[in-house]
DNA sequence: ACTGGAATCTGGAACGTTCCAGATTCGTTC
DNA sequence: GAACGAATCTGGAACGTTCCAGATTCCAGT
C-alpha cells in the first residue's frame, strides 16, 4: 500500500504556475520590496493554488541558521520545570526565535543525547533546565553553540552562563517569616543533597543565627513513603518546618492530617518553589517562589547576548519571593 | 564583537583529515557495512579529532524525511497535556522517531502556527492534542502530511485519525462507584461545556437511569472564584459530586474544608483525568483515569500507519479506569 | 529618438548531506 | 600471472532554498 499523498510542491512549481523565475517567488514570498506589486499578487495566487508551504528545511541549510533555539528540562511533568521553560519560551517568541522542546525524563543519557540531536538540528543556542546534564556535555557543546543553563549553582565553564535563584535568600525569606510569626524551634527537611538543597539549608542556618536561634541538621525524608521520617519530624519538638521543595511539603502536610499534627495549627509548613500544587492543597502551602517566568526570560536574554557575540560569561542570579497562604500561623501552645 | 566560534566541520572536512572521500566518510559514520574496519576507525577519528556532528538539516533535505513527528498541546501546564505527550514522545522513541513538542498556551492562532511552523519543519505526522486547534486548519495539514487527534469526541474528516478516552463510560465507572457506595442523590459539576464535559454529562445520567436514580443537571462551577456557587453545591442535597475534571474536584474539596462540608464524610467527591493532583490532595482524590499513557501510544501507533500508508480513517476509543482514593465514601446517617 | 538610471527580474552557485553508478583494489582460482 | 568477482572506495547529481551578480525592462529627461 503506497502513499498517495502528492509529492510538495516546491518554489520551482509556483515559478512555473506563475510564470516567473524561482529566484522571484523566493522574493515574493518574502515580502522583498524589489517585487512589482502585480507580480506579487500573481505569485501569491499561485503559491496559494499549489498549497505551498515554504520549506525550512531547505532554508536553514542554505542560511545556515535556524532562528531556533533547544530548551533541555530535567522532566516536563515536574511544573518548576515546564514553567521556566514556558518563561524561556515566551521570551524566544518575543525574540522572534523558535524553540524545540526536549524533555530528558529524568535520564541522564537521554538528555546528553538530547543535546547531540538539537545540536544536530541546527539550533543557535541551548538553553537547560535541568541538573542532571553532564558538565562535560555541557562544556563540549558549549564548543559549538551558546549555552545557557537555568538554576543549577555550581561551578561552570566560561563558556557557559548561568541564571539561578538565590537558594540561600530563599530559605532565608521562610526562615525569617516564620520567626516573625514566633517560631523558635524551625526543622529543615529534603529528600535530597544535592546543591541546591544543601544551598537552602545554609540560607536556613544562617537566618536562624541571625534571629538567635539554633539551626538543625537537615532531616531526610523521602518524598514516597517516608511516613517513618515525616512522623518523627512532625511529632518532634519542631514548631515549623521549611520543606526543599513543595512536593515534599505537601506530603507532610498530608501525613500531618493522617496522624492528627494539622497545619497550621500544630505545626506551620513553608514550601519551596511555588508550584501550581502549592495553590491547590489545603491549607493552602505558603511557599518560596524562584520566579521562574524571570529565570526563563532572563536565560533567554544571555542567550541572545551570546548569539550575538558576547564571549563573556554572565552568571545571573535572581531573587525569589515569599508567597504566605495558610500553611502558615502563630504557634500555638 | 563578533562571533570567534569556529566554523561547524562538515563531512567533507573529515574526509580531508582522514584522506578519503566525503562518500565514504558518510557510509562509514551511518555504519555501513562496506567500509574496511580500518579505514572505519581511521574516519571515526578523525570525526572526533575535529568533533564533527553530522548536520540533520542537510540530511533532512536530501531524504526527503526528518525522521521526526510533531506533538502539538494546548497547554503544557495542565498534566494531562503533558502526560498524552508523554506517552507520544515515549512509543516515538521506541519506533525511531522524534518529537517536536509544540506548546499552544490555549491559543488558536498559536497552534495555528504551530501547525504551519512544525509542517515546514518537514514533520512526518502531526499529533493534536487539543480540542482547540480550528478543524480547518486540521484538514488542510491532512492534505499534506498524516495527523492524529487526540481526545476530541467530535466528526473529523476522513484523512484525519483520532483517539479520544471513552467519556460517556467514565462518567458511568464514577456513578456506578458512587452508587454502589450507597449515594443516590449524585450531582455533575463542570465549569465548561464543551463536547467531552457533555459526553461525561451524558454517561453520568445513563448510568442513574440504569439504577433508577435521578440524573441532575450538570451544575456550573468556575474553577477560579465560583465559591458562591460551590457552596450551593455542597450544601444542597446530594451525598455525592461528579466532577468534570480533577482541577474542580480540588476546588470543591477545598471549598468544603472551609465551609465544613469535608470529604468524604459529608460528601463524596470523584475528579476526572487522575492527574498527579489527584493523588497529592488531601483526603487524595478518587478520579477517572483516561489513561493517558495509552492514548499516546495509540496515537503513535495510527500515525505509524499512516505514514506507512494506510489511508482508511481510524477511529479508537480507550476505556477509561477509576481509581478509588480517599474522597469517596459511604454516605452517614 | 536616445540615454541613463531605477525598477524589476533571472540564472547559477552554494549550503551539507545522501544516493547512485561506476572506478579501483584485493584475493582467489586456474 | 591472468582473469574474475567481491570488497572497498569515489565523483557527481540531487534535495529546495537563498544569495549574488548581472540582465532586462521601463521611464523621465534631454
Amino acid at each position: 500500500m503506497s502513499n498517495d499523498r502528492p509529492r510538495r510542491p516546491t518554489i520551482i512549481d509556483v515559478a512555473a504556475e506563475a510564470g516567473v523565475s524561482k529566484s522571484l517567488v523566493s522574493l515574493a514570498l518574502r515580502g522583498d520590496d524589489g517585487v512589482s506589486e502585480t507580480t506579487r499578487r500573481r505569485i501569491l495566487a499561485a503559491a496559494d493554488r499549489l498549497g505551498y508551504r515554504s520549506n525550512t528545511v531547505a532554508r536553514a541549510l542554505v542560511q545556515g541558521r535556524t532562528g531556533q533555539i533547544g530548551v533541555i528540562v530535567t522532566d516536563l511533568r515536574n511544573p518548576y520545570h515546564s514553567e521556566v521553560a514556558l518563561g524561556v519560551e515566551k521570551a524566544a517568541e518575543d525574540a522572534g526565535l523558535g524553540t524545540f522542546l526536549a524533555n530528558g525524563r529524568r535520564d541522564a543519557d537521554r538528555m546528553a543525547a538530547h543535546v547531540d540531536s538539537l545540536i544536530g538540528h541546527n539550533v543557535e543556542g541551548l538553553v537547560v533546565v535541568s541538573s542532571r546534564v553532564d558538565t562535560a556535555v555541557l562544556a563540549a557543546a558549549a564548543e559549538r553553540l551558546p549555552v545557557v543553563v537555568v538554576g543549577r549553582p555550581e561551578i561552570l565553564p566560561d563558556r557557559i552562563d548561568s541564571v539561578a535563584g538565590d537558594d540561600e535568600s530563599g530559605a532565608r525569606l521562610a526562615v525569617e517569616h516564620l520567626v516573625s510569626l514566633g517560631h523558635t524551634d524551625i526543622a529543615f527537611a529534603s529528600a535530597s543533597t544535592r546543591p541546591a538543597a544543601r544551598a537552602r539549608h545554609r540560607g536556613y542556618a544562617a537566618a536562624l543565627a541571625d534571629a538567635g536561634l539554633e539551626a538543625a541538621e537537615a532531616v531526610a525524608v523521602p518524598i514516597e513513603g517516608g511516613t517513618g521520617e515525616a512522623d518523627d519530624l512532625l511529632r518532634g519538638g519542631a514548631t515549623a518546618v521549611l520543606s526543599n521543595n513543595d512536593l515534599l511539603a505537601v506530603e507532610l502536610l498530608n501525613r500531618g492530617h493522617e496522624i492528627g499534627v494539622v497545619a497550621p495549627d500544630r505545626i506551620s509548613i513553608v514550601g519551596y518553589d511555588n508550584t501550581e500544587l502549592a495553590a491547590r492543597v489545603w491549607p493552602r502551602l505558603t511557599s518560596v517562589d524562584q520566579r521562574r517566568t524571570a529565570l526563563g526570560r532572563t536565560a533567554l536574554s544571555m542567550l541572545s547576548e551570546r548569539i550575538a557575540g558576547r564571549t563573556a560569561a554572565r552568571r545571573e542570579v535572581i531573587a525569589p519571593g515569599l508567597v504566605v497562604r495558610d500553611s502558615t500561623a502563630t504557634p500555638k501552645e
